[in-house]
This record gives structure tokens, sequence and C-alpha cells, in this order.
DNA sequence: CTGCGCCCTCACGCGACGTGAGGGTCAAGC
DNA sequence: GCTTGACCCTCACGTCGCGTGAGGGCGCAG
């Protein structure tokens, strides 16, 4: 297909399967600006804006906000492959969440008097993606619980907390170099020690809630690159370990 | 479990991941009444208001609008377990649908230069659930032809369509009774019928954009209706129809 | 009684568009 | 050139579904 190939907004809408209002809205803030105007102002958008609308897409389905983004694209270190490729990993979870949805609507079809109020939801997901565990958590029990004990510590202690918590991080850098799988007993064990370290200096964290706020790790590409910084795939790692661990 | 178990808003926000605030909201517009409550004014729900949450996320998950999910559910003719088999089947095309998003963004990371602009976007979704044909495709050319289309047509006429279509529906019946699979010639040969019916008297409509207007019948319990009065299993029958007749 | 966790109502505000008004552009046909 | 139909533009009010914070009450343990 030829690189000069140009689409008019309303052929992007049904190719995209989304709404002109929305691709005006795009334009609007910035997000997706097509790339030529032709006479009369008519918006032509080629090849690379469709990429990055594909993008766009993914993200959003994801549930990021637009502004978050637009950021996240236009950053100078976003590396489009590995963004498919996180992606795609949480495309998989998504349709294992269905499967275990589907057997939520099975039991439920059975007459399954035994299922407790947890498993009604089993399957559903977390309702919007968590961003930041502060900024998000702002208004929860866990957010004002860890607040709180903030306000108790010294600061020699939070420093101490602080350094903890990195040194989990290298700790499962390490254990992954090393060869572990994250469903390995060491794996799960570091994974056990952050989820106690936070219950103990945070807030109350239950195995369950430790892996939905593990998630955040692959939701959020900024939140997420605090842990790559450490080390490559260690937030999919640690995910999966905390997972593991929760499951045994 | 017993029948008598009340939760608090906070328990049943983390049960069912959703927020406290989404709760009050669904109480304020008639859509999730607690069933009780308690000294203080607290929320009290029970068993059977966290089914109906479930059925509230099953359908809000499909994009329908709230004041939609209430009328259903509040509809005297609302079956439960009927509607958890059709969300069931909804699932498991979303689930097919990960699986092509999946695929697609295969073929990106191995640098697929083939692949077409149509292809970018295998696998996503029409962005909102179209909710009405005329109502949702208000602005849309397919609408204002079929309007413009309409105005032509005499009284006459509109009803020799509008006849024209039942019997359609009732050919459709016929052969779903005679045991012809939706993939079948029969059935096919029927699909195309109804498209080539919509495309002369209403709007051109291609074999795809038929595929995604017959997913309406599914999406829309209210708009499924109609087929289902014609028989059983009609609307999930004709879908699959034309989605083997677009594939042919 | 105090402190903490959780709950209430009230209400302003926001993000992401939906919708319609009023008008222009493009291409085919007469 | 004119007409018609499909498609495009900008502008802007409005909607939906909550997010957020203010100000205050309730339940329980110490």
């Amino acid at each position: 297909m030829k690189d000069d190939v140009r689409w008019k907004v309303g052929e992007v809408a049904r190719i995209a399967r989304v709404t002109i209002r929305t691709l005006h809205h795009y334009d609007e803030i910035g997000l997706l600006r097509p790339s030529h105007r032709a006479k009369g102002e008519y918006r032509l958008y080629g090849r690379a804006d469709l990429e990055r609308l594909q993008q766009i897409r993914l993200y959003r389905d994801l549930g990021l906000p637009l502004e978050e983004i637009r950021a996240v694209l236009d950053d100078p270190d976003f590396d489009r492959v590995d963004a498919l490729r996180r992606h795609r990993a949480r495309l998989e979870e998504k349709r294992d969440e269905t499967d275990r949805l589907i057997k939520t609507l099975d039991r439920m079809m059975q007459g399954d008097e035994t299922m407790t109020a947890e498993d009604l939801f089993d399957g559903f997901d977390q309702e919007a993606m968590e961003r930041e565990a502060g900024e998000r958590w702002g208004d929860s029990p866990a957010w004002k619980t860890s607040q709180q004990r903030k306000q108790r510590y010294s600061k020699e202690l939070t420093g101490a907390i602080q350094a903890e918590h990195e040194q989990l991080l290298r700790d499962f850098a390490d254990c992954m170099a090393a060869g572990h799988g994250p469903d390995s007993a060491e794996a799960r064990a570091l994974a056990e020690r952050a989820r106690l370290h936070i219950d103990r200096w945070w807030y109350p964290l239950s195995k369950e809630a430790h892996v939905q706020l593990a998630q955040l790790y692959v939701c959020d590409p900024r939140f997420e690159k605090t842990y790559e910084t450490v080390a490559e795939g260690l937030a999919r790692y640690v995910v999966d370990a905390v997972t593991a661990n929760a499951a045994a």
C-alpha cells in the first residue's frame, strides 16, 4: 500500500470504528492531528496517523484518559513495538478474565446456590484503571490509612521504608536474573515480602488486593517505568509473582 | 450463605469492583436501590441487590446507557436466566474479538508491510453499542439516505416494504426450524436477501456493515425482542447467518 | 469520652464526546 | 453552468456518569 494514500475523516471513522466527532475532538486536543488538510480545510489522514490512532484506541480501551495517552505517545522514549508487546500481554489477561466471567455466568445459570457474593463478580475487572496509587485511591480507606500512618513516621523511618522498598525491587530483579520463574518459590516469597511491606507500613493489603495493585504496573506505562528502570521486564515479572503468590 | 446477610456500601463496592460514588449514583437514579437502610441512613444491600448489580455491570460493560439498563431490568418480561445466556454469548464474541486483536498486534510487531488500513483495526469493536438504528445513526449518511428515500415512498410502498421485511423474518425462522445451520447455503441466501432489501429500499449496505448492524440484535435486548417474538433464538441465528454471508 | 474507620447528603466540576445549527466542497449528471 | 447528493467544516450547547471535596453523623474499641 502506498504511503501517500490519504483518508478523509469519514473514511477513517469507518475504518477505525470511531465517530467523526471523536476525530474532531482528538484534533482539537492535539491527540491526533491529521497530517494534511485539503482545500476547504478537509482533514486528510495518512498511514502514520492511522497507526497512531490504533495506539490511541488501545490505550483508551485500557481506560487511560486522553491527556495521559497524549503524554505517553509524545514521550521521546515511547517505543512503539514495546507498547504493542505490552498491549498484547494485557489483552491476553482480558481474555482470561472473560473466560472467568463466562464461568461465573455458567454457575449462575445452573442455579449454583453455593456462590458467595465475591463469586458473583469473579471475572469482572476493577472499574477504571487505577492511574496512580495515591491519586486514584485518594478517597479510599487504603490511601487514608497510608497517609495517616505516614504522618506518624519520622523522616528517618520513611527513608528506611523507602530503602526497604527499593531493596525489594532489586531482590526481585536478582531473582528474575537468576532465572527463577515468577511462580517459583523464590519469586512468590518475594511477592509475599512485598505484600507484608505494604501491609505493615501503609495499609492492610490482602493477597487479592495486591494482585489488583500490581496490575497497575502493566496498565500505566509511566508507573511501569519505575520498575523497568531497575530491570527490563521487571514489572511484568512482579505482577506474575504477585498473582502466583495470591493463587497459592 | 444466608439470605439475610447485608452489606454496607463500602463492602459492596469492594466486592463488585465499583466505586462508592457509583453506588450512590445508581441509588439516586433508581437503578439500584439498597433494599434496606440502617440507622443513620446507611445503605444496606442484600443478595438480590448484588445479583441485580451483576446484571447492571454486564449491561454497562456492553455499553448500554444506565437509563436503558433500568428500563430493561424493570421490564416485567425480563428473564434473568435468558439475559445471562445472551450475555454469555456476547462474552464469547468479545473473546474472539480479543483473539483477533492479538493477531493484529502480532502482525504489527512483525512489521507486516502488507497490512491494509482496515487490517490495522481488525478486532477493535464498534465504539459504542448502537442503540437504535434510527436513533443512533441519526447523523450518519446511511440514516439520512434512508430518511430521504422514505420520503419518496408512498404509504402503499412503505407498507409493501414492511411486509417484505416481515416475510424475510418468517423465512429466516422457517429456515432455522428446518434445521439449516446459520452458515448453510439457505441461511446465507436469506442473509443476502436481507442485505439487498436494506440496500435497495433504505441505504447502501456492504456485507461488513450488515454484520455490524446485525450485532444490534444481540446487544440491545429490546431490539432483539422484535426478532425473538417471531421465533426464539432468531436474533442470534440471523446474526450468524449475516456473519457467514459476509465471510463468504 | 476519644479516636478511627466508615457512612451520610449536598453540590460543583470534569472528561469525552453527542447533537444540531449554519454553511462550504466535491463530483457526477443534465 | 446549474443542480443534487454525499461529505466536509466550525461553533457551541448539552449530556452522561461519575470524581471530588465539604461538612457532619454512626459504630466500636480502648
